[in-house]
DNA sequence: TGCCAGGCCCTCTTTAGGGCCTT
C-alpha cells in the first residue's frame, strides 16, 4: 500500500485551542511526546501487566496567547483564557514557537509519525494553518496517524470476524476508561490528553503500529483547516 | 442576538437522517 519507510519516532500530540473549526480557532496550548518505535513495539508494563509510559520520553508543551477570543465552551473545558495567558506574558504562536517545535522534532530520529486523536479533522489541519501562516515547515517525510479512524477500523475488522459488540464510544476518554477501567487524568490539558493518548496507543500498540505502517498519511497531504491570514506562501 | 464545521459511521439506509469527535 504505502511505499513510505516505517516511522522511527512517533510524536503524540494534542492541541488546546480557542474553539471548534466553525470559529476558525487558534492554538492556545500544544503538547508533544516523542517516543521511539522500539518503546512502542515492546511497551513497559507494571506488575499488573498494564502498559506504563516509556522511560525514554521527550516532551514539549507550550502555551500561547491567541489573537482571537475563546468560545465560552472552549475556555470552560480547557481552563484557558486570553486574560490568563496574557497575564502570564505568553506570546502568540510566533516564529519562536515554530522554531522550538521544529527543533524538538528535528532532534528525534526520523522519519516521524505524528499521532493525534481525531487528528485528520482537527489537530493536523489546525497545526497546518498556524505553520502555514508563519511559512514554517515540518521535517521532510513526516506522516500522520489519526487514532480515531484507526481504532474504529481495527474494531470493525475484528467485529466482522467475531460478530462482536454494538456501538461503542471512541472519544479519547471513553477509550481510556474502556481499556484501563479508570478515569483519565488532567483531561483537556494538552499534556494530560497526550498522556492519555499515548496510554491508549500502548494498549493497542502492535495493531496501531501496523496500521501506521500501511495507512499513515503524508503531512504534505494535510490541508489547512482554514486559510491563515497573511500567509507568506503556500507550504509544500 | 443567536448561531455557526464537516467527514465519518451506523441504521428499521441507499431517493436519509442523526450522532460522533475535536475545542
Amino acid at each position: 500500500m504505502s511505499q513510505a519507510p516505517q516511522a522511527e519516532t512517533f510524536v503524540f500530540l494534542d492541541l488546546e485551542a480557542t474553539g471548534l473549526p466553525n470559529v476558525d480557532p487558534e492554538i492556545a496550548e500544544i503538547s508533544l511526546f516523542a517516543v521511539h518505535r522500539s518503546s512502542l513495539e515492546h511497551p513497559e508494563r507494571d506488575e499488573a501487566g498494564v502498559p506504563v509510559l516509556p522511560r525514554v520520553l521527550d516532551k514539549l508543551t507550550l502555551c500561547m496567547s491567541p489573537t482571537r477570543p475563546f468560545t465560552a465552551k472552549a475556555s470552560e473545558i480547557t481552563g484557558l483564557s486570553s486574560e490568563g495567558l496574557a497575564r502570564c506574558g505568553k506570546a502568540g504562536f510566533d516564529d519562536t514557537a515554530a522554531q522550538t517545535l521544529r527543533a524538538f522534532l528535528g532532534r528525534q530520529a526520523g522519519p516521524l509519525c505524528l499521532v493525534a486523536h481525531n487528528g485528520f479533522d482537527y489537530d493536523f489541519p489546525l497545526l497546518r494553518t498556524e505553520l502555514q501562516r508563519l511559512g514554517a515547515r515540518l521535517p521532510a517525510h513526516t506522516v500522520c496517524l489519526d487514532t480515531l479512524p484507526a481504532l474504529r477500523g481495527l474494531d470493525r475488522a475484528h467485529s466482522h470476524a467475531t460478530r462482536a459488540q454494538g456501538r461503542k464510544g471512541y472519544s479519547l476518554g471513553s477509550l481510556f476508561r474502556r481499556y484501563f477501567q479508570a478515569e483519565p487524568s488532567a483531561a483537556h490539558s494538552a499534556e494530560g490528553d497526550v498522556r492519555t493518548l499515548l496510554l491508549v496507543f500502548l494498549h493497542r500498540a502492535a495493531e496501531l503500529l501496523a496500521w501506521a505502517d500501511g495507512r499513515a498519511r503524508s503531512w504534505a497531504h494535510i490541508a489547512p483547516m482554514y486559510a491563515p491570514p497573511e500567509a507568506p506562501s503556500p507550504e509544500a
